[in-house]
DNA sequence: GCCAACGTTGGC
DNA sequence: GCCAACGTTGGC
């Protein structure tokens, strides 16, 4: 048994907000069609921590906390032609892309703006890829230290 | 293997 | 809506 891990998500809000996994509880981590963004889902256990970012959207900024509720297994979408995630390359032998499933824990009060951690920086590293220059990956690794620091930046 | 063209992401 | 930066595709 391995440790726990934290990560950080990105949705857009006006296709899968904090709010609808508060609703459904848990849910297919659908769409992700980025490699490295897989390959990092492949590492995830279940209990990891999620830092659930929305992008696109006024204010920019982690909205609430998640975990891993199922490790990676093929992305159905991928298979469904009628789906905007459609890849006519994956087979069902030869998948191509993989998901988790995961699951609501809480959301915050007030956003943590992706202007605050921004300012927060140099604490956080260059090596951070949420605000890497030119950085888009939807799914990414947080270390403990980033984790706790991120999570100071609530407002109370 | 190179690289131009294209599509996408996501902040602003 | 704009556009910089990035990843993927496909011709050669």
């Amino acid at each position: 048994m391995t440790r726990k891990r934290y990560w950080l998500m990105k949705s857009e809000p006006t296709d899968f907000s904090i709010e609808d996994l508060e609703r459904v509880r848990t849910e297919p981590w659908t769409g992700v069609r980025n490699y490295q963004a897989r390959n990092f889902m492949r590492q995830m256990q279940v209990g990891d921590g999620v830092l659930f970012y929305h992008s696109n959207t006024d204010v920019p900024g982690i909205y609430g906390i998640a975990e891993v509720a199922a490790t990676a297994y093929p992305d159905p979408t991928q298979f469904e032609k009628k789906s905007k995630y459609f890849d006519e390359k994956a087979t069902r032998e030869q998948p191509r892309w993989e998901l988790v499933d995961v699951s609501y824990v809480r959301k915050f009060a007030a956003p943590v703006a992706l202007e605050d951690i921004r300012g927060h920086a140099d604490a956080l590293g260059e090596e951070f890829a949420l605000i890497r220059k030119g950085s888009r990956l939807s799914v990414l690794p947080v270390t403990a230290a980033q984790w706790k620091l991120l999570l100071s930046l609530e407002k109370k």
